[in-house]
DNA sequence: CAATACCATTCCAACCAATGAAAGATGCCT
DNA sequence: AGGCATCTTTCATTGGTTGGAATGGTATTG
């Protein structure tokens, strides 16, 4: 039975060996090539998709293997070592906020029963930190670990909306890539959108794929008053209404935010708002 | 001017410190100067803790931080960052037990409100992949990214009884490093309780220091009947009996091993255990 | 305000670790 | 047994790597 090798998804990108290539970019780009769906790859497969001859991945993997960074498996494959999972446990916007946040996250997950989310940005998109889940909830579109667009999650407008405002208009002039299940947003109405939840410091998605939920999120803060990290939770369409899940999410977030280090003042224009 | 003094204010760490070490190495012994309590580190410092000139450490921090393994901060100084998290996060051994296991050690962190500890073995220490407590929790030994020895805690002993017979022996046979506020185990009193402990599927550790608590673990199997990780419960002492927490904690990682493909037969004997 | 100390960064010529084609070793399928 | 793919070792060549020295910057001290 000729089982399909690989369907080389990746566009052959030119012979081109990477001569040249500093070493330590060779060995990230053989970590890199690691994803949610490879998560055990052959040396053939790394070295294939890292675009290198198999000799030279096999002695940058050895070294990586001698560390920790990766470990092989019986089959001789190889996976992500515990001991680069040790290090990155150190970044501080990885488990960082997390660690912090966890509590209250739980917290808010223990009442509600609904997916709760941490993410933070890095470039352009926001990355799941943290998300709690109940065997029996609802599909969920993102992993922990995993990416997710800036404009078209709650999170990610909470972390759009926090950033600075030079990084907000070279977002906002990008194309709007458009992802099933959500609604896309026009550039007027997103610059609303994005000064609501500043006033508001809460932004809200709805969704219909992989299932209808909506999410409603909320920043928090750093003792510098930066916005490092964004808290949603996401329910059923149709369940608890959203404005009743705000202020829970609102106050989870700000009691992670005071223990970052975050005066609490209270602003202004968040004392009342007779939204909705 | 004059030529500088000769007493070289630099440590005589050799004249020719690390010359010839792989490039690769080096790299990842900058990242393994990052801990618990150096997170965020000066140029200066990383080259020093490395044992590398400075322009040397400069030059692969910076090939570190165009790809995301770290990050720089307003200062100046470097901590760990996002993107390594990421790639760590497809650690099978790492994240890839804790996704699957987290929903239930959260049901048993609801139901007990007391910390819960997921742990894998990496060589001769266990590694805490996750640890739930609430805000108001006892005072807790080790943190998640950390790492706690085998003969000492709960977790450790039930991934020391888990392991092959041959690395068993290894470190039964290593001088036992004594550590604070945990009663010292005579080897044949260890033989015995890593027996009880596979017999049993629960392993139990008293220490005073730094708090006092009794913890109360039992292994994780996966699908090929190895113990991948363990699970346990931390209590303060004199709280809740341990032998009330045992089949909670066991419940609980049996319903994770199953997770994993496990097929939970029972084993003989554990059907009956009075053990008092 | 000058002197001092430390840190970060750039430069560059000597040097040696890195490279990858080739061939051998191993395992799998036909 | 033969064909095929993957993994591993070897080795002469070479270009990335190296680190002392110098420069600019910043905080601390006298």
């Amino acid at each position: 039975m000729t089982v399909p090798p690989d369907t080389d998804p990746t566009p052959a990108r030119g012979k081109r060996p990477k001569q040249g290539e500093p070493v330590i970019d060779r060995a990230l780009s053989l970590l890199a090539v690691f994803s949610d769906r490879r998560r055990a790859l052959t040396l053939s497969e790394l070295a294939r998709h890292a675009g290198m001859p198999a000799p030279t991945a096999l002695r940058l993997i050895a070294r990586l293997v001698a560390w920790g960074a990766l470990e092989r498996l019986d089959d001789g494959r190889y996976v992500v070592g515990v001991r680069l999972w040790e290090v990155a446990s150190l970044s501080p916007r990885g488990h960082g906020v997390r660690e912090i946040a966890l509590p209250y996250l739980e917290d808010l997950f223990e009442v509600t029963r609904h997916h709760v989310l941490l993410a933070v940005r890095d470039n352009e998109e926001a990355v799941l930190i943290e998300r709690l889940s109940s065997k029996d909830a609802t599909e969920v579109a993102y992993r922990v670990g995993g990416r997710a667009p800036l404009r078209s999650t709650a999170v990610g407008l909470v972390l759009l909306a926090g950033a600075d405002q030079q990084f907000q208009e070279a977002t906002l002039r990008k194309p709007p890539e458009n992802e099933p299940g959500v609604e896309h947003m026009p550039e007027g109405q997103l610059r609303r959108t994005l000064s609501d939840v500043r006033r508001t410091g809460i932004a809200m998605i709805r969704r219909s794929a992989p299932s209808k939920t909506v999410s409603v999120a909320s920043p928090i803060f750093d003792a510098q008053g930066s916005v490092v990290a964004a808290l949603s939770i996401v329910v059923p369409d149709g369940s608890t209404p959203p404005n009743v899940l705000a202020p829970a999410v609102r106050a989870t977030a700000r009691a992670v935010s005071r223990n970052l280090g975050h005066l609490a003042e209270i602003s202004p224009d968040v004392r009342t708002h007779s939204q909705g």
